[in-house]
DNA sequence: CGATTTCTTGAAGCGGTTCAAAGTTGGTGG
DNA sequence: CCACCAACTTTGAACCGCTTCAAGAAATCG
């Protein structure tokens, strides 16, 4: 139900059990035993349909996880950040498309290397276990909005929910994905997308900075314009 | 990406690898260890947030998997039959509300057993993951469903995917669910299904018995009117 | 600096909702 | 067996929110 699937996000280095050669979180796991990756913008980090050669988590930067149809449509499921999994082991293929959105960086692991843990460590077999179900779960928030939530309200739930991965020191938040990107994952065009960003403005609900930064609640520093 | 996503149905009982105590399988785990249980037409068998003290498979019967915002709308995230397992042992709670469409049953175990299970055999494992993130594609398509198909589509889709698991000998298909339902699942009114299920047979796309029988394509039977 | 991409804003049209009423089905009891 | 009732389904007409198409403004990049 809520939002924190990403995998704990500070992971201080080598202190702690990392200091051993067995892992007990994926956090670490990664950090132990994955291989660093990069990726520049737009590129494509995975195909849907293509077999899965490698598990990715993301270091820096975003992702988009998406669905083409054969009409050239796009459905975006999500977006994912620092701390966020790519793919999973026990899959053959990939069942979305992953893009990067800007400069990501990443490290991997062999589906079979991640197999091998599995058995040999219950504990990260669970968390593999709770972080597919929490995906999972986001996807069913996701389901609620586009049936029940009307343009702004939707605009405004993604932002909450975005708003806890990507604040920055002076409460502002910065969107790394295009309006269009925004329509995709919402199921409205980049025009809705827009004119919602106007409305939430007017009403005060949000406040930006530019077209890609905002803060949720009413605007502190300027004037309440009616 | 396919819809099958129920674990084997036909389960040949005591032959097989059964007449050992050890399962290899997740149906052949519930038939062994499982403890059967049914619920009337409409009963709550889980409520969203409430402790997971059970993971169910169905054996005879739907049931509806659904969330109900504070304004008492419902969104409907799966018709789950039989096959199906509800419930995950690693969640302490239910995600998402399961209520019997008609009567139902069911066999259930205890998540510490099925804990145990998971760490003991790992081909167990493998088909639990297997099965959650298959689940998880399923939402992914009802997510491509509700963004880019209309109404009409959006409707032929759903009946498309249920006929694989309802199918009769006639080839006629037989809805346990309500327009109201189907509206829930699909992100519409009662009227606008109504009104879909009139176009679908108008233009040849199903035909129908009933309210709550259909058949894919056009009609065999009875003349094709104009 | 111009060229390209992205974002914003406007006006007309359509699909689905809402509200309302009539038709259908299945179950219960007289 | 039929009358009645409740639940469900179908159909109609007016309305609203979002899309579509179009043009202009702002930001980004070589």
């Amino acid at each position: 139900m809520d939002t924190t699937l990403r995998t704990e996000r500070p992971q201080s280095a080598a202190t702690g059990p990392i200091a051993g050669s067995r892992a007990a979180t994926l956090a670490e796991l990664f950090a132990l035993r994955g291989t660093p990756c990069s990726f520049a913008r737009n590129k494509t980090i995975a195909s849907e349909e293509s077999p899965i050669e490698r598990v990715y988590r993301i270091e820096r930067g975003f992702v988009r996880c998406c669905s083409y149809t054969e009409d050239g449509l796009r459905q975006i499921f999500d977006f994912a950040g620092p701390g966020d999994l790519l793919g999973f082991p026990d899959l053959e293929t990939w069942h979305f498309t992953a893009e990067a959105i800007g400069p990501v960086a990443a490290r991997y692991l062999k589906p079979d290397t991640l197999d091998a843990v599995l058995i040999a460590e219950p504990r990260i077999a669970k968390a593999l276990r709770r972080h597919c179900v929490q995906q999972f779960a986001r996807r069913e928030r996701h389901l609620v909005w586009l049936s029940y939530l009307q343009s702004d309200d939707r605009l405004q739930a993604f932002l909450e929910a975005f708003a806890r991965l990507g604040e920055t020191q002076d409460g502002f938040v910065e969107l790394p994905m295009t309006r269009k990107d925004l329509g995709d994952h919402l199921g409205m065009t980049l025009e809705t997308v827009s004119r919602c960003f106007g409305s939430l403005k007017r009403c005060g609900r949000i406040a930006m900075e530019g077209a890609c930064r905002y803060r949720l609640g009413a605007e502190r520093s300027e004037a309440s314009a009616a």
